[in-house]
DNA sequence: TTTTGAGTTGTTCGA
DNA sequence: GTCGAACAACTCAAA
């Protein structure tokens, strides 16, 4: 007999509830099978860097489990009920995803196995307070952050958990399958993946940015964020391990917040499925966006950095190159893509999914719907972020933009956000602004007021029963 | 049921 | 250059 753990967004050892459940149920003779699964579609859309970093991944988990992770290539549904047929496995251990299609696919195993008298257990999740444990006093689900952050508080979370013993008797009969082949990288540094590095990261991030994270968070010019964003993604490191290192100061309650932030919007995803590609306050379904030969244009323009507006252009080769981009960054760009070019903020959204190593559907969604309007915030309709003052505000000696930009390294100093000022500033081929700011926002503003005013509507959850039972009693 | 205060991240304009 | 007001109306949470 076999007890497998199927590792998904948890590739640690550390502080891994199922897997340690995984260990401590293998009986007297029961080995334990470590199992990655890599979908095929998945692998299809996924970028370049974030191919690199989950197989650099798994590669460290691998070492860690002395060689004994064993990677398949295919449809779980079809491998996990074929592996507990053939190793006639007891249980599946897994940490609980919450994400629509994640759920609808557990679903559809954990059935299946019950079958054939086998079971898919769920051990924790990948979050320090599982998405629909918080609720108002009525059972329904906060849908503003700061009340949900101090229910949040309040409700609390475990200790992390115990490192597991690893004197287990792994499952070496199972063969792993060979991926295939990866593009290639840009040239660019790309963060070191694996469960290692995540810890030594925030170790070094504790000691150097930690304290003045408040202040320099948002600026994109310096090493001010933890950078843990794919680790957590890819569960490298656990949010209850972050949280249990954070004291009371100014810079460790703002990155507890961000923590929270990740949270309320799993939540929210949680409680509405249909937020995942589709929009929270349906209202806005109305808007008026562009499309057409010249909206194909913009967008070409904006995906590959060559807008004419500095700021956004960076972020977005900085994005294509590391895989990654600087949250303020990341809200300039979704402003200018939303309220400059009048394009919809899905085409955005989808484009983060496939680039970014930390892609996150419940963040990204969100956080995209929070620049459109459409999401939990009660964003007031004239929030337009301006490219250049926030250029100037956060990038203020001008290094982010030359770091990604080389056609505009020529240019010292904050004089390098508005290159088309500058005498052969635009010299090395960085071309004009392709649209004007000032009149774009008045145009956005205008189409923002036709919207129909009305009460969120929230769409029936055809899931929610089956998410309701899955919710296990870990967080 | 009603009421009240609050709601991540902004910009512009005029004094 | 700095600073406060104005930019809508609405939903949400809690009393």
């Amino acid at each position: 007999m076999t007890q497998i753990m199927w590792f998904r967004r948890d590739l640690r050892l550390a502080d891994n509830p199922a897997l340690l459940a995984a260990i401590n149920s293998a009986a007297d003779g029961e080995d334990v099978l470590a199992l990655y699964i890599v979908g095929p579609r998945t692998w299809a859309t996924m970028s370049p860097v974030q191919q690199h970093y989950l197989v650099a991944s798994l590669a460290s988990l691998n070492e860690s489990l002395s060689g004994n992770l064993v990677i398949k290539y295919g449809d779980a549904r079809e491998i996990i009920p074929n592996l507990v047929q053939s190793l006639k496995a007891s249980v599946v251990h897994a940490g609980e995803l919450h994400t629509p299609n994640a759920i609808a696919r557990d679903l559809e195993i954990a059935r299946k196995l019950s079958g054939v008298g086998s079971e898919l257990k769920f051990t924790g999740s990948a979050y320090a307070v599982a998405p629909g444990r918080i609720t108002k006093d009525d059972g329904s689900f906060y849908k503003v952050y700061t009340p949900y952050y101090k229910n949040w508080l309040k409700h609390g979370w475990r200790r992390p958990a115990e490192y597991p013993d690893l004197n287990q008797v792994w499952c070496t009969s199972v063969n792993s399958d060979k991926l295939p082949e990866r593009a290639e990288l840009s040239a660019f540094d790309h963060p070191i993946a694996g469960e290692a590095a995540a810890l030594k990261r925030w170790e070094r991030f504790k000691q150097t940015a930690l304290a003045d994270y408040a202040d320099n968070r948002n600026r994109p010019d310096l090493d001010g964020t933890s950078m843990l964003s794919a680790a957590l993604r890819f569960g490298e490191i656990h949010p209850r391990t972050l949280l249990a290192d954070l004291e009371d100061s100014s810079g460790h309650e703002v990155f507890r917040k961000e923590i929270a932030w990740r949270e309320f919007y799993a939540d929210i995803l949680f409680n509405r499925p249909d937020t995942d590609t589709g929009y929270y306050n349906r209202a806005y379904q109305a808007m008026e966006y562009d499309t057409g030969e010249k909206a194909q244009e913009r967008f070409t323009a904006w995906v590959t950095g060559t807008t004419g507006y500095p700021l956004v252009d960076a972020g977005m080769r900085q994005l294509r190159t590391t895989g990654w981009m600087h949250n303020r960054v990341r809200m300039v760009v979704a402003s200018f893509l939303i309220k400059d070019l009048h394009l919809e903020w899905t085409l955005g959204a989808e484009h983060f999914a496939q680039w970014l190593t930390d892609f996150d559907v419940a963040s990204n969604s969100h956080g995209w719907q929070w620049t459109a309007g459409c999401g939990t915030d009660a964003s007031p309709y004239y929030r337009v972020f301006n490219p250049i003052g926030q250029a100037i505000r956060f990038d203020p000696h001008g290094d982010y933009v030359r770091k990604f930009i080389p056609e505009l390294r020529h240019i010292p100093g904050p004089a390098v956000h508005e290159p088309w000022l500058v005498a052969d500033g635009l010299a090395h081929g960085y071309p004009e602004p392709i649209v004007d700011h000032a009149s774009e926002r008045l145009e956005a503003l205008s189409r923002l007021e036709k919207l129909p005013k009305g009460k969120v509507q929230s769409a029936h959850n055809p899931r929610e029963n089956d998410q309701k039972r899955l919710i296990q009693s870990f967080e």
